[in-house]
DNA sequence: TCCCTCATCTTTACATCGTAAAGATCGGAT
DNA sequence: ATCCGATCTTTACGATGTAAAGATGAGGGA
C-alpha cells in the first residue's frame, strides 16, 4: 500500500499502457541514427560513458550520481547497473576514458617538438593544460576515492600514463628506464617531476595559486608561472 | 498519513514520556565533567567537532556525514544545524582545526633545528608525516570541494600554512617576502616548493607512489624517497 | 516572584541517492 | 515456433541533507 518511491525520474515512464502494446512499437531506431538512445538494443553502454562525460562536465564531480547519468541518456534509473554494476564501475570506465584522452593530449604535445628545453616544457604544459580544459575529468581521475583499479581497463590506461612520465624523464636524463628496478636518484626524478606537476595541477584547479598570482607582476597566467617554475627547475639538469 | 522517515538514528528517542517528563531529568551534567555531550545546554559545538574528529579518523571521509557525526555525539541528527548551517559549515569548521593543528606541527619541527640544510628538510618532512598521522584531515582540507573560504576561522588558519610556507622560502633565499609582490622567480620558488610537497603528499596517500617505491633498491620508504627528492631540489638552492 | 522570550535541541517530513530484486521485453539459438 | 537469456523498467528500501514545526529550559524584565 502506498507506493514509496516517488522519483519522477524515469524518462520514459508512461510510455505504452503496461500490457502487450497494441501500437507493435513506436519505430524503435528512428531510421536516421540519431545519436540519442537506440531504445532497447544497441549501445547504451557507450551512450552512457558519453552522457556521464557530459554531466561530469556540466555539474561537477558533485552531479555526476548514476541516476543523472541514466535521466541525461533517457533511460530508467537502474539501467546502468547492468552494464557497470555500481557506481564505482561507471566512474572508473569513465576515467578510464579521461586517462586516455590524457595520455593522447601529452602524447601529441611531444611530437614535432625539436630542442631538448622545449621537449623537456612540452610534457608538463599539455599536463596542466588537459587539467584546465577538462577539470571533471581530471577530478575525476586524480580526486575520487571511489576508483576500482583492479578493473583491467583503468589500470591499463594509468599503468601507461605512468610510464610516459618515466620514459620522458628517462631520455631527459639520457638513461633509459629499466622496466622493473630504478636507483634512487631516478625513483627522487619520476617522483619530483610527477609530485610537482600534480600539485600544481591540483593547487591551480582549488584556486590555490590565486593568492600568488595576484601578487605577481600585473596579468601574470598560470601559464608563466608554470614555465618559470619548470625552467628554474631544468636548469643544469638537461644534456650539454 | 503513515509517517516516512523511518530512521532510528535519533539515539536519544523514547526517553522520556513525551510531555511534562514526571521525572525531573536524568542529572544532566553528571557531576564529574564527563567529556561526553553534556545534554542541552553547554559546549554542543565543541562536542560536535571533537566527534566529527573522531568520525573522519575511524571511517574516512566518506563516512563524515552529518548524521554520523551527531549519532556519535549523542545528539539528534539535527541538532548540527543549528551551530554549523550544513555540512559545508561543519566540514569548513573541522578543516580549520585541522590546518590549526597542521600549522602547528610544522612550526614545532622547525624550531630547534640548527644548519641551514636541516631547517630546509625540516618543514617538508613535517608536512608530509603530519598528512600521514592525519590522512582523513589532510583529505578534508585538501580535497574536499565542500570548504567555504569565506568563513573567517577557514580563511585565517589557511592563509597562516601560506605564510609559513612563503616565509620559509624566503629565509632560505635570504630575501624576506615582502606581503604584497612577489617577483616572477619568488612566486615560482614558493608555488614550486608548495606543488612538490603537495603533489608528493596527494601521490603518496592515493598510494600512487607504490609503483615507484617497489622497484626501489629493497625496503625504500616513502620518507627515503622524499628525502632524496628534497636534496636534489635543494641542491646548490641554500646560501653559501 | 512569575512569566515571557529566545536560543537550543528534537520530531517530523521529504526529495534525492545507491542498490537490490522482481517483472517486462525482446533478439536469437534450438 | 518456442524457449532462453540479455537487457531494460518498476518497485522497494535504507541512508543522507535539509527545512520546518514542536518541545524545553535558562535567564531577564515585570
Amino acid at each position: 500500500m502506498a507506493k514509496r518511491d516517488t522519483t519522477g525520474d524515469t524518462a520514459r515512464s508512461a510510455r505504452q499502457p503496461k500490457k502487450t502494446s497494441p501500437a507493435p512499437r513506436p519505430a524503435r531506431r528512428p531510421a536516421v541514427a540519431k545519436t540519442e538512445t537506440p531504445y532497447h538494443h544497441g549501445a547504451l553502454r557507450e551512450a552512457l560513458l558519453q552522457a556521464a562525460e557530459r554531466v561530469l562536465e556540466r555539474d561537477g564531480l558533485a552531479g555526476l550520481t548514476l541516476r543523472a547519468v541514466a535521466r541525461e541518456a533517457g533511460v530508467s534509473h537502474a539501467a546502468p547497473t547492468h552494464h557497470f554494476g555500481d557506481l564505482t564501475g561507471l566512474v572508473s570506465e569513465l576515467a578510464a576514458i579521461g586517462f586516455r584522452q590524457f595520455n593522447a593530449a601529452m602524447a601529441s604535445a611531444c611530437e614535432a617538438v625539436a630542442s631538448p628545453l622545449e621537449r623537456a616544457l612540452a610534457r608538463p604544459k599539455a599536463y596542466v593544460a588537459y587539467a584546465q580544459t577538462h577539470p571533471g575529468m581530471y577530478g575525476l581521475m586524480f580526486r575520487t576515492e571511489r576508483l576500482d583499479y583492479s578493473r583491467p581497463s583503468l589500470h591499463e590506461a594509468a599503468e601507461s600514463s605512468f610510464a610516459g612520465l618515466a620514459n620522458a624523464i628517462g631520455a631527459m636524463r639520457q638513461e633509459p628506464i629499466s622496466g622493473d628496478k630504478l636507483t634512487i636518484e631516478q625513483g627522487a626524478a619520476i617522483a619530483r617531476a610527477w609530485s610537482m606537476v600534480h600539485g600544481f595541477t591540483m593547487l591551480l584547479l582549488d584556486g590555490r595559486l590565486e593568492d600568488i598570482l595576484q601578487r605577481l607582476p600585473d596579468g601574470t597566467t598560470a601559464e608563466q608561472l608554470l614555465e618559470a617554475i619548470l625552467k628554474s627547475t631544468v636548469a643544469g639538469k638537461l644534456p650539454r
